[in-house]
DNA sequence: CGAATGATCCGA
DNA sequence: CGGATCATTCGA
C-alpha cells in the first residue's frame, strides 16, 4: 500500500497495477540515455520517489529499485482506495490519475519512501494466481516494449486498463 | 535558442 | 483519433 501523510490527511490506497523499467538496456525507460536533473532519482538508492510531470498536466509516481548507480523503478499506475482517497477505484485507475488522487507532484520526488510522509507500506498478500502480466502500457517505440513488465491484479477496479 | 516530444487522459 | 499543455531534452 501507498500512505500519504500531506496536507490534505492521511490518504492510503492499496496498489493494484505497476510497472518495471530499467536503465540503459531498456529503450522505453526515462533513465536509458543516463541520468539527467529529472532521472537523478532513478539512479539514487532504493526506496525512494522518482516523481516526473508529463503532458503539460500529469505527475507519475515510481518507486526507484536498484542499488546506487543502476537506474530501476517500479511505475505505480493503479489502485483501490483505503483511507481518504474517495471511494472509486476508477478515480487511481493510471498514474496520472493515482498521482493526482494523492496531490503528488515533483515537490515530491526523491523522497525516502521508509521514513517520509510518503511511505510505501506491507499489504495483504495478493495470490500469485491473482497477478497478471503483460506488455506495458503507453510505449512508442523500442525493442523492450513487448516485454512483459507490467503487473497487475486481475478483476480489479483500479486497474488503468482491463 | 528553438523545436520536438512525452511511462496521460478525456471526449467525440 | 485528436487536443490539452509545458517541462525537459537535444541539436544547432
Amino acid at each position: 500500500m501507498l500512505v500519504y501523510d500531506g496536507p490534505a490527511g492521511t490518504r492510503a490506497v492499496r496498489l493494484v497495477e505497476v510497472e518495471a523499467y530499467l536503465g540503459a538496456a531498456d529503450p522505453a525507460s526515462h533513465a536509458y540515455r543516463g541520468p539527467t536533473r529529472r532521472t537523478a532519482p532513478m539512479f539514487g538508492p532504493p526506496g525512494r520517489s522518482y516523481v516526473y510531470f508529463v503532458y503539460g498536466m500529469y505527475h507519475c509516481m515510481n518507486v526507484v529499485a536498484e542499488r546506487v548507480g543502476v537506474a530501476g523503478a517500479v511505475l505505480l499506475r493503479g489502485a483501490e482506495p483505503l483511507e481518504g482517497a474517495g471511494d472509486d477505484p476508477r478515480a487511481l485507475a493510471g498514474p496520472g490519475k493515482l498521482a493526482r488522487a494523492l496531490g503528488l507532484t515533483t515537490a515530491h520526488t526523491n523522497m525516502d519512501l521508509v521514513r517520509s510522509p510518503l511511505s510505501i507500506r506491507d499489504a495483504p498478500a495478493v495470490p500469485a494466481s491473482r497477478v497478471v502480466r503483460t506488455a506495458r502500457i503507453g510505449l512508442a517505440t523500442g525493442s523492450t516494449a513487448h516485454q512483459p513488465w507490467r503487473f497487475y491484479v486481475r478483476g480489479s477496479l483500479g486497474v488503468s486498463r482491463r
